[in-house]
DNA sequence: TATGAATGAGAATTCATTCAT
DNA sequence: GATGAATGAATTCTCATTCAT
C-alpha cells in the first residue's frame, strides 16, 4: 500500500518536473539563460515560482536539466534510428537524417544544446561532452565497420567523426542563424552527398586531397 | 595646425575605442553578453567605468561594436588569403585555413561570434548576416568558377556554400566546446579531403549519393 | 472563501501601497523628485526596496501616484466642506478655508503639489490640471450662483476663479518658503476680507479700479 | 596702467559670468535644477565645462547665481516702477503691474524662481527672503504711507502684503502651470479690482468680512 | 586661461531565491 | 505541498567635478 502510494508520488513528481521542464525549454530558448526569468518559467508552467524552486534547486541546475533531457533525447532518437538499418552507410545515412530532424522538430533545444555552450563553458561541458561522446562510442563503431568492410576510405575516424558532428551542428546552426528558412531536413541530401563523395569531380586533382574513391 | 589636432584627436579615440574593445572581447567571450559585467570591462581596460560609456553609449552597442569588428577582422583575412592564390579550389582551400586559422588566432571571438548569436537573434543576425553574406557573394564566385572550369560537381552552389559554412563553424564550435584540445588548423586536411573527396571509397556506393568523381 | 481571500488580498495590497505612498510623501517633499532617493522611500516604508518597485513600476510612477492622492484628497476635502453651506459666499469661504486647512494638515504635499509641478510640467500637469478642473467647474457653478443672487459685482468669472486660485496658491506656497510660520489657516479671514471687499477704504478712488460695493 | 588692465579683466570676467547665467537660467528653466545638465549649461553658453566651474565653483552656486541675479533684477524692475509715481496706490498698481510683466518677460525665471525653491528650501531660502523681504520693506512704507493717508482700511499690513506676494507669486504659477496661455499681463487689471475692492457687491454682506469701503 | 576627457560615486531598476502563510 | 510577496545583491548607466594639456 505504501509503496503503491510512493510510486503514484513518483509519477507525480515526474509529472511536475515534465511540465516545468517543458515550460524552462521554451523560455531558455526564447531568451537564453541570463535573460530567462523564473516568473515566465513558472507562469508557463502554470505553478508558483516556489514550486519551480522546489523541484529545482536552482536556475543553474534547471537549466542543466533541460540540457539533459535535450540530449537524451537527442541520444535516444539517433540510437533508436540506427537501430534499424544494418549496413554502416546506411547508418550513417540515419544519423545525418535523424540529427537534423530531432532540431527541426525541437527547435527550442537549438537555441539551449547549440548556442547557451557557452553560457556554461565549464560547467555543463563535461556533461555536455559525455552524452555526446556516449553518442560518440557507438558511432565509433559504426565507422570501424564501415572501415572493416572497405566502405570508406581509410581515414582516422576519429577525425572523421569530429567533421561530421562539426558539420551537423554548424548546419543546425546556420539554419537558426538564418531563420529558419525551408526545412532543416531538406539539406539531408547535399550533406550525404558532400559527406560521402565530397565536390571534386576530376579524379586527378582529387587525389591531392586524399584518396580519391575509385 | 588644427587639422593636425583633430587628427591627433582622431587617433587618441581610436586608440581608446582599441582599448576597450579589446578588453571587451576578453570578458564578453568569457561571460557571454548578459553576464558580462561592464564594471569588468572598464578594469580589464584600465579605464574608468565611465570612459567606457563615453565611447559606447550602451553595453549593447559596446558588444555589437565587438561582434562588427570581429567580422570585419574575419573576413578581412579571408579576402586577403584568397587573392594570393588563383585557382579556384587552391581558394576553396584557403578559405578553409584561413577561417580556422582566425579563430585559432582570436579565440576569444568564438563565444562572441558563434554561440552569442542567440542573445540578438533579431537585433544582430541582419547585421551578421550582411557581413556574413557579404563573405559569401565573393565565395560563390569562386565556385562558380570552379564549376565553369569542370573542377567540381554539378552542384547546386548555394547549398554547397551552406554546408561548407555549417561545417567551418561547427567546427570551430566543436573545438570550443571540447576545450580547444589540439590546435584547431590540424582540422584542415580533414576538412578539405572530406569536402573535396568525402569518404566513401567504393565507386558504386558512392553512386547512390550524388555523382562520383571519375 | 476564494472571494474572501481575494478581497483580504486587495485590502493587503491597498495597505501595503499606503504604506509606500506614505513614505514617499515625505521623501518627495524634502527632497523634490530628482534628489528623492527611491532607497530612502524604501527605508522609511520599511520595506524593501524591491517592495517598493514591485507596488510601482517606476519612481515616476510612484510619484504621480503619490500627486494623484493627494489631489483627490484636496479636492474631496474641499467638495466636501462645501457641501455643509448653502450660501454662495459661504461657500466660497469654505474653499478657502479648507484649501488652507487642508495644506496645513498635509505640508509634505506643498512641496510636492505646488513647487515640483515644473519637474513633469508635460506629463502630469495634464493630470493636475483634470483634478484641478474637476474642482473648477465646481466652483463656477458657485460663483455663478452668487452672480445670480447678486451677491458678487458683475466680473468674469473665470478671471475671478484663476485670481482665487492664484491667490490660494500663492499664500501656501509663501507659507512654505517663509518656513512655514504660523498657522496657515490663521491667514484666512484676511484673505476673505481682501477677496471679499477689497484693501481700499475710499469710495471715490475704488471706483477707478471697478465697481466699488455701495 | 597696470589698475587699466585689471579694469578690463573685470569687465572680461563679468561678461564671461553674464554668459553663463544666460545659459544656465534656459538650461534650469527647462530641466530643474537636477536634471539640468552642465554640459548643456557649457554648450549653450559656448565654453567647455572646464570653464563654467572655473567661474562657478559648482552647480549649487550657479544656480544659486542665477536665482541671485534673477532677484535682483525683478526687485530693480519693480522699484524702478514705483519711483515714476508718488501716490501710494498708484505704487501698489506699479508693483501689480512690474511684477506681472517681469515674468511675461523673463519667462525661464519663473520655473526658476517659484517651482525649484523646494529644491534649496534651507540653502536658498534665507537668500531669497533677504531678497524679497528686502523689496518687502520698500513695500511695507508704500502701505503704511497709504494708511496714514486714509487710503486704505486699518489692517494688519504685514499680512495684507503676505497676500499680495502670494497672490502675485500664485497668478504667475497658475499661468505657468497652465501652459502660459494668453498675455500675463491681461491679469493686471481682474488683480487692481479685487485686491483693491474686492468681489463683493452688497455693502451688509462685506461688513461680515471686514470694513467695507463707503 | 580654456578645455573636455576621465572618473567613480551614486541612482534606478531587476530578479533569483527565500519563507511565512 | 504550493504559493507568490518580500528581499537586497548586483547591474547598468549618469553626471558633477577634476585636472593634465
Amino acid at each position: 500500500m505504501k509503496i503503491k502510494g510512493d510510486d503514484k508520488m513518483k509519477i507525480l513528481i515526474e509529472n511536475r518536473k515534465k511540465q516545468i521542464l517543458d515550460a524552462a525549454v521554451i523560455v531558455f530558448s526564447k531568451d537564453g539563460f541570463s535573460r530567462a526569468n523564473t516568473d515566465d518559467i513558472a507562469k508557463r508552467a502554470k505553478l508558483g515560482k516556489g514550486t519551480v524552486f522546489r523541484y529545482f534547486k536552482n536556475k543553474k541546475i534547471l537549466f542543466c536539466s533541460v540540457v539533459d533531457r535535450g540530449l537524451d533525447s537527442l541520444k535516444n532518437e539517433i540510437m533508436s534510428e540506427i537501430e534499424k538499418v544494418s549496413d554502416p552507410l546506411e547508418k550513417i545515412e540515419k544519423i545525418i537524417e535523424s540529427y537534423l530532424s530531432f532540431f527541426e522538430k525541437n527547435k527550442n533545444l537549438i537555441g539551449i544544446l547549440i548556442h547557451e555552450q557557452s553560457s556554461f563553458q565549464k560547467r555543463i561541458a563535461s556533461q555536455y561532452l559525455n552524452h555526446y561522446y556516449g553518442n560518440v562510442d557507438r558511432i565509433k563503431l559504426i565507422f570501424k565497420e564501415a572501415l572493416s568492410q572497405g566502405l570508406i576510405k581509410r581515414m582516422d575516424i576519429n577525425k572523421v567523426i569530429t567533421v561530421l558532428t562539426g558539420l551537423l551542428n554548424g548546419i543546425v546552426y546556420m539554419w537558426q542563424v538564418e531563420g529558419r528558412k525551408g526545412k532543416l531536413t531538406d539539406r539531408v541530401s547535399i550533406i550525404l552527398e558532400i559527406f560521402f563523395t565530397g565536390i571534386i569531380k576530376n579524379k586527378a586533382r582529387g587525389k591531392k586531397y586524399g584518396r580519391i574513391s575509385v
